[in-house]
Formats: C-alpha cells, structure tokens, sequence
DNA sequence: GTCATCATGTAAGCCGTTACATGATTGC
DNA sequence: GCAATCATGTAACGGCTTACATGATGAC
C-alpha cells in the first residue's frame, strides 16, 4: 500500500510502452530529471516487486541462461548462446522487457488519484507529470490538495523574530518559493478551470465518464 | 566524519547559547521552520552521538540519579531529588542542558566550511544560516560553490523533447526554481563581494585567519 | 484525578542510496 | 585481449520518521 514513488513512475512510463529497467531509468533522467532520478539499486527490487504483485510482467527477454541445463553439452549451448543473439535490432544482455497489465493500469490510476499520505514536490511533481490520465475533476482535485498544503506550510512559518542577515535571507528565500509555487498552482488551477467551462459549452458529445465530484 | 545535517543544526544553535534538546527542536521549528525541521528521534540520538564525540557536553540538568553512587542512603537522595526539582524558574522534567565544548567550536566551523560530500538544498540553506560564523572569503566561497552545482544541475537537464502540457509544465518549473536559485545566489555573491570589497579599504585590523583560495 | 504540556529516550521501519557482483556485446 | 557501454541484480548502510515507553508538573 506504501507510496512509492518509484513505483508511480514505473507504471506511468509502461502505460506509454513497454520497457526494459534500464531503458526506464535512461528516459526518467532524460525527460523528468529535474523531477525524478533513481539509482538502479531502487529501481530494479521496485520492478520485482509490481512484478510479484501483478502490476507488470515480463513479456520480452530470450532465455536469461537455463539454470537447469537439463544434462550434459554445457560448453555447446553456452557457445551457440554466445554466437549469436541479436534479439531487438542489437543484441545485448538480455534484457527483461515489462509491460503493464490490466491490474498494474488500475493500480496506477489509483496512486495517481490517492490521498495517499505524503503528499511531498516530489510526489506532487511526478503526479502531476502524469496528470493527462487523470480526470478533468481528479485534475483539479490535486491540484488543490497540494495548494491547501503549501498554504499551510507557508501559515506555519512565523515571521522570523531575531534572525540575522544570513537565517533571514535563507528563511525569506524559502517563503518566496512557496509563493511561487502556489501561484504556479493558481496557472494550473485557472487553466484547468477554462478548460472544463471550454469543454462544458464546446464539447461534441463524447465524455462518458465524467468521475465523482472534487469535494 | 558523516555529514549529518542535524548534527551541523544543533552545534549552530548551542554556538549561541547551551540549550537543552526540547529546546533545540523548538527553536529550530519556529525559526528555520522552513528550512530544518527534524524529530526528536533524530535529535536525541545526535546529541548523544556529540556528547560521545567531545563536541558537546551536559552543563546542568539536575543530578540525573548518578550512576555510581558511591556508598549507601541511595533512598534518601532519590527523595531529595524528588520532593523538590524546580531548577530554572520552572521545575519541569530533569532536562539535560548542553552546551558547545571548545572541540565542538571547531568541528562547527569544520562542518560548515567543509566540501563535505552532499551539498543539496538543505544542507545549503542551513549552512547559509550559520554564515555570519564564516570568514568573508569562505562564505564566497561556499555561495559559488553551490552556485556552480545548481548550473550543472540545470546543464544536465535536456530541454525535453516530446512531453505533453503537463509533464512539461512541471520540467518548466522546476528548471524555473533553479534558475531563480541561481539568482538568488547571484545577488547573496555581489553582496559579499561589495562587503569584501568595501571592508578592505574600511576594515579596522583584525582578522587573523584569511582562510584558504576558494579556488 | 486526569489532561495537556514539557521532556527524554528507544525501537522499528521506510525509502532510498552507494558499492559490489555478474555478464553480454561492441569497438579498438 | 581490453575497455566502454548496456543490462540486471544484491548487500550494506544511512538518515530520517513514526510509534512507543517513561516520567514530571501545572492546571482544571
């Protein structure tokens, strides 16, 4: 039930393709490296894991090395293993491809909407990421979810009695980014807000499901 | 020799007063609330860990039931410290007050110049807190330092190819805060530079240690 | 007499990292 | 043959949090 946030990454990016871990984590840093960098030692037991709990699966791979090799020959299937293997255009290691199922593609709709505890930049900044699989509502539920909390992070920090120059300016420095970010949040939230007025006067006719209310 | 921003939090507040632990947090919530903000599962264990150190000793807190008491009468002290505490204005719980040895001065200093691995946000910002400890220099040095960092952070991020609205709305944002980091130093180094620059024709004529080249 | 607050501490656990171990393939 | 890159995994540890255990004291 934990968060993990790897793990929401994971199943975002497979909702798009199927991939190996190690093309996984090169397209993370690539493309939300300022958001989310994670280290093989996480990234790979996060894998195991959705995999043991029926979220993905492998489905790609050629034969990782027979651990029971039946009887005798070793040297010869290892030497024709080794001749030649060009599985996917270019012959690496074998490589583990994993794809989402039916289960893993609820699981992810779940963390993304979920109250889901810590609701830290982190987490928000991956969700968000992800936020074009969410519902125009779910949308703008998150959103401000995460305004109330900066909001209050924000009332709690009193206004620096006698601080020197230095403490001063760190302090006022971190309130400024709070500042920022809701009022990056308010972009969001005004856009979001058109675009659900936009779509209610202009829409042809197709929004099936139009979710539960935002509270 | 580990970082332990906490470590680095408590010398930085007993540099100005002892304190006791209860103390410490509450000071550290309500100034740098934004900054620091640790658990006292965190902070005892550190402040045990100074006290084995040399870098902070207990300097009052009424006799915590010694551990070697010598001979007999172990009843009759109890009772002597129980029937009447009231040791510094108030009589709360036997709080251990600790204050900075002179070892602890010096690993303070240590702590805060030190290139010392991890130079993230937070180790920054409460390092930035404890500048006015610094040298001139080290504090140019230390501002560049990070200045330098945040740049490459921000070099490393690809201009992201083909994100959609959302996942590049918080890139964006991201690289935005970064950037506003970065001038936000920017203005922290012309200050100190101006001050560096205003002191050498203004200063008086004490200050021994020039620190190294901040290179 | 019991509740809130002050005060100190321990234990368990989470989430992540670095470092290590292994191995295939390509290019020099 | 050797290094670099691609690829997967394990082990150890680090830092921090939550939850728990204990206890004094003042206020109601």
């Amino acid at each position: 039930m934990m968060i993990h946030v790897i793990e929401l990454a994971i199943l975002g990016l497979l909702d798009e393709a199927p991939l190996h871990g190690y093309e996984i984590r090169r397209r993370l840093r690539a493309q939300l490296g300022l958001v989310a960098n994670i280290s093989f030692g996480s990234l790979y037991p996060a894998l195991a894991r959705l995999e043991r709990a029926g979220d993905v699966e492998v489905i790609e791979g050629d034969a990782p090395a027979d651990p029971l090799p039946s009887t005798g020959s070793l040297s010869g299937e290892r030497a024709a293993s080794r001749s030649k293997r060009i599985v996917n255009g270019r012959g690496r290691r074998s490589r583990k491809v994993y794809a989402l199922t039916d289960q893993g593609r609820a699981s992810f709709t779940t963390l993304l909407t979920a109250p889901g505890g810590t609701d830290d930049s982190r987490t928000f900044g991956l969700r968000w990421s992800f936020a074009r699989h969410l519902a125009p509502t779910a949308r703008l539920a998150l959103l401000e979810r995460r305004r109330a909390q900066l909001v209050q992070h924000l009332d709690e920090a009193a206004p620096a009695p006698e601080l020197d120059t230095y403490a001063k300016s760190v302090v006022q420095h971190a309130a400024d980014g709070l500042v920022r970010d809701i009022a990056w949040l308010d972009e969001l939230i005004a856009a979001e807000r058109a675009a659900l007025n936009g779509s209610d006067t202009d829409r042809p006719a197709g929004s099936p499901a139009t979710e539960n209310a935002p509270a």
